[in-house]
DNA sequence: CGCTCGAATGTGAACGGTCACATTGGGGTA
DNA sequence: TACCCCAATGTGACCGTTCACATTCGAGCG
């Protein structure tokens, strides 16, 4: 009566014995093929691709998993997934992860309390991921994950002079050393610096490359004023920074604050770069369109997404393959330079 | 001899006849407390339950896929993953799936030929995703869906006349009516209009409520210009639009080309919005602190992105439950009213 | 001419869950 | 008291793939 389907199983997907059945072989050389495994004929295989086509088969990949118990996912570890940066790291690990054939998640650290972090990471775990890009890069992170000691392989896209293992990084210290050299260069004595909230692995390093460039050029140091990313910080540390007018120049941590400061100091009238000179970081692409356009940092950020996929997928290749070596390899790889780009924000001290 | 590990197989995880025989019940048992089916015995359930945490037992995600033949994954199809909006968007989804214990999974559109798209699609696919939510909108994204006529559920983050099954959306031609109407209030009637790319939905409705609402006010329309959402392309397009000053005042389609038009304006030597007055729409996070602050729409993309997961794990229960139904469901939250935001940039025309 | 060997293919058992269908053992009811 | 029912649990098959181990067959060789 209800014995309708057609052919094969009520509704479900064809499998490879379904393959297989149509191709006259077995479901073992469906497999073969699909696994490029050397001793096929030509005919033969040809013969199984031609009925894959047709049936329009798609190889599960859960089975497969199971079996294999591999899972073949990366996940990525963040939190501020929609800023510039970041998102732009993802994108690169999604695309160069695909080329790989492996499966990127992604899992927000929605806080920054223990509970929250620890639930990202557990997400990530129930996917069974062979490998983890850390692109949240709180120290508390860290902590979480040496807590758990879990094996896996993981990777950071910030530089860190504690974990340096798994750092991969553009090379923060120097870029900030840029910004500051660019800064101390053109004249300029009394100059601040506005960073990322403490934190930030990277708002570190960003901030040891300012103290150590002014140091380097005995220039005296001043505070640096602790920041949390955003414009509107940026907005409301200058209107702070004015009030006592004891500098020309600001170098921020990234680009948003670089923003939020030059608002603050036209508000009270002042001029960029006539006043005082500001230099970002990042060079997120509105930079150049500032008022005036930002003298900024840029980092390579898609760079660093491809290879944290190349070191990820190439750790647990080797882990499958040998015992673990190898720790110190890629070694050009580890660090990517990041570039002063020069605009208008920046300028000779006023006398 | 080599028979080393000490209990359970070689270093696979715990699985669920592991904790059975630990806990002293069948491995169906142990399945029923993880789905928690109502008749178990409290005492029971307790003791599982503490074998699992000892045991450290996580379900395997893959198992449970295969036999149920259901992935609990959502796709997101996306271009411009990296922006503002769509990147909003694709953490709210994520929040959201996480909580109804949903995956997602993303993939990027890289260029706009159908191979690229068809790519994505099959990648997504091949995770044999449940739906789909599109953030890509571009036409051509919807026709090489239609074309592959799957029977998945997907729900498109912008509105479209053509599809409104699946659409939900922020009123986008509602947002533009607010800052067209913005703008003739204040007395502008020389207005232009810099769209986003023409086969973009979203950039579409835009325009039509920006000519829909110059009609009904009897404003004389100008052409609209046709941009690529980059500030860059804004900056271009102001310098030309600048060669002939017949206009007071311009709304575009997104802040980042309304920052580029700014930067020409000034460029220029004239002052906004003291000549010439702009609108944006998004209210990304910066351009509060643009110069002058930025009078645009501010669109919700998290709440959109909750209520695409909502609705899709809403069908995809209800197709599971019943028939298909309620096409016409959820009255109230297929669209999300936009808001316009008046800052600094708009200001009565000079006479 | 019989034997070994390797290329090409097949067979059956996993993998770790869920599903459909038993199987128990009281408690309420006729 | 016999019966039925339901709550609580167990048993075995199955999902789609890979793995380990056959099997077949022709070529090369002593």
């Amino acid at each position: 009566m209800t014995e309708a389907a057609p052919e094969g199983r009520r509704g479900r997907a064809p499998s490879i014995r379904d393959v297989a059945r149509e191709a006259g072989v077995s479901h073992q050389t469906v497999s073969r093929v699909l696994n490029d495994h050397p001793s096929i004929r030509d005919e033969t295989r040809s013969r199984v691709l031609s009925v894959m086509t047709r049936l329009n088969y798609r190889p599960n990949r859960a089975a497969r998993a199971l079996v294999t118990s591999r899972s073949r996912t990366i996940g990525v570890l963040t939190s501020s997934r929609s800023e510039y940066g970041p998102a732009s790291s993802i994108k690169a690990i999604e695309e160069a992860a695909l080329l790989e054939d492996y499966l990127v998640i992604t899992a927000n650290v929605v806080g920054d309390d223990e509970e929250s972090i620890a639930r990202a990471i557990t997400h990530l775990l129930d996917q069974a991921v062979e490998g983890m890009v850390v692109i949240a890069p709180q120290v508390r992170v860290f902590d979480a994950l040496a807590a758990m000691d879990l094996d896996l392989p993981f990777v950071t896209l910030q530089s860190t002079g504690r974990l340096n293992d798994h750092s991969l990084s553009v090379d923060q210290m120097m870029g900030a050393r840029l910004a500051t050299r660019h800064l101390i260069d053109l004249g300029h004595r009394g100059i601040y610096h506005l960073t990322g909230p403490q934190d930030w692995i990277e708002a570190e390093a960003r901030m040891e490359g300012f103290l150590l460039e002014m140091g380097d050029r005995d220039v005296p140091t001043t505070a640096p004023i602790l920041g949390d990313w955003t414009a509107e910080f940026g907005y409301y540390a200058g209107r702070e920074l004015l009030r006592v007018r004891d500098f020309t120049a600001i170098f921020s941590s990234n680009d948003q604050m670089a923003l939020g400061l030059i608002h603050a100091i036209r508000d009270a009238g002042l001029d960029v770069p006539g006043d005082i000179s500001v230099v970002g970081f990042d060079d997120i692409p509105e930079a150049a369109h500032f008022w005036p356009p930002l003298t900024t940092v840029r980092q390579d950020f898609a760079e660093l997404g491809r290879r944290a996929v190349s070191l990820l997928v190439g750790t647990a290749a080797a882990e499958t393959a040998a015992g673990s070596e190898g720790e110190g390899s890629h070694p050009g790889l580890r660090s990517v330079t990041p570039e002063l780009i020069v605009r208008g924000s920046t300028a000779r001290p006023a006398l």
